[in-house]
DNA sequence: CCAAAAGTGTTGAAGTTACACCCATGC
DNA sequence: GCATGGGTGTAACTTCAACACTTTTGG
């Protein structure tokens, strides 16, 4: 067994994030296509990922990776859970492309994967490194994914739906200023539910996050919508007690 | 980088298991005491755990370690997540121990949690393999542990608390037969709360998995109880649909 | 003036909390 | 007969779910 440097890439411990983007309509993922490499597959879409160093903490990893792979910085990163089928790279499509890429790529790999929720409009995606593209794909279309991926994605949404329950996260995924009919659509989005409109507006407005802005839509072929933003102050200080459950 | 056969050990992935009993009257948390070995500590208790094999999954590898330092098979096993701190390791007396029982022990290792539930009548505690004894220790009394078991533990406390109160896995800790005092006693001690007599028993018979055995306790110097069994048919029946809030 | 989404209150049902006394047994 | 824990109901309150119409803007 030959003595690890520090700084090397460990061969059996990976991060994989499944970050989330609200397009004011539906939930988006972020994939990596892997289609322009020469072992192009019909599911050629993998959630961003990699080895980790030796000498860095999983969240350490997880938010490297992401910035190696999307240019995300400073994002919600929350772990998921390890996944660690000794068969889930398996797939013949999924074993060519790691030949293209590892050192080892026969090696046992455990991954840690996360969940990250990011404003959309902040990150105009840069593909680089050996992803060829980072591009948003609704949750709703998604059918498969390379490796284990999709399965790490089911976990992922049932880990968004059971926190967002609980915890006031949906801002990370908003724009500064934002209307409740946004947010209320948002949480529609990652319940994957109805939600009553009016019950919804006085939930929010009691749990006491909503800073009103004063301002309106503009342009809008309606009624423009209240302005709000998110209340920073009001969430530190809740986040103390402990929140108390928001119930949706 | 040599290529790992698959019966191997592998050097970087462990497992951890946070084993919760219950004695009628607290809850309890089996350990492993290092305190035989040459290099006793202050603080010589650790979770059970190892490092997996190459070809078996994550919780495989908990059941097998945990059969094989304690005895205990068939139980309640739940993921927790992942803790890889690279310096997770690196206290002295940690450090000494795992040179004492690792081929490689400097290396960088990610372990897996697990927290399980297990009723401790069922289990008679035999030492075995490295480990010179696994005993059950009120979870109250504990204030360290190795590595950094201390710290999976605490988080192993809070996924019990919210799973049960969602799940009704706490059946998993008591006796086949019990009262509803002993019910009652069990979620106080989880939830780490004085719960109300009445509300709860109201609560737990209306959700319809208690099995009345229309028997009752003897030779107790009290009102004798009325015993109830787990209701494994129902639980089934309810399983399929999701269960509801238990809400405590 | 039309289309589109914004915004707003009430009511009945269900659930939650708080609370105090009698009962059956062993000794 | 007494000490011990077992077992039970109700009332006030809070929360939740269901539901329809008016408002403001752009075009």
């Amino acid at each position: 067994m030959p003595k690890k440097k520090v700084f090397e890439l460990n061969p059996n411990i990976s991060v994989d994030c499944v970050v989330f983007g609200f397009d004011l309509e539906k939930l988006n993922i972020l994939l990596i296509d892997r289609g322009e490499s020469q072992f192009v597959s019909n599911n050629s879409l993998a959630l961003p990922g990699d080895l980790i160093y030796n000498n860095e903490n999983l969240h350490q990893a997880a938010y490297r990776v992401l910035e190696e792979l999307t240019g995300l910085k400073n994002i919600y990163l929350e772990q998921i859970g390890a996944f660690g089928d000794p068969n889930r790279i398996s797939k013949e499509e999924d074993r060519l492309w790691l030949e293209s890429i590892r050192d080892n790529p026969e090696a046992r790999v455990v991954t840690i994967a996360y969940f990250s929720l990011v404003k959309m409009e902040d990150y105009p995606l840069k593909a680089s490194s050996f992803a060829k593209k980072a591009i948003w794909i609704p949750v709703k279309e998604i059918e498969k994914l390379a490796f284990d991926h999709f399965e790490i994605l089911q976990a992922a949404k049932i880990k968004l739906k059971e926190k967002i329950k609980i915890h006031p996260i949906g801002f990370n995924l908003l724009p500064e200023k934002f209307t409740l009919s946004q947010l209320h659509k948002l949480y529609e989005s990652i319940l994957d539910k109805e939600l009553d409109k009016r019950n919804f507006r006085r939930k929010v407005q009691k749990m006491n996050l909503l800073k009103r802005l004063f301002e309106k839509q503009e342009y809008v072929p309606h009624k423009p919508s209240e302005l709000y933003k998110f209340n920073e102050e009001k969430y530190q200080e809740l986040a103390k007690n402990g929140f108390n459950n928001f119930g949706f």
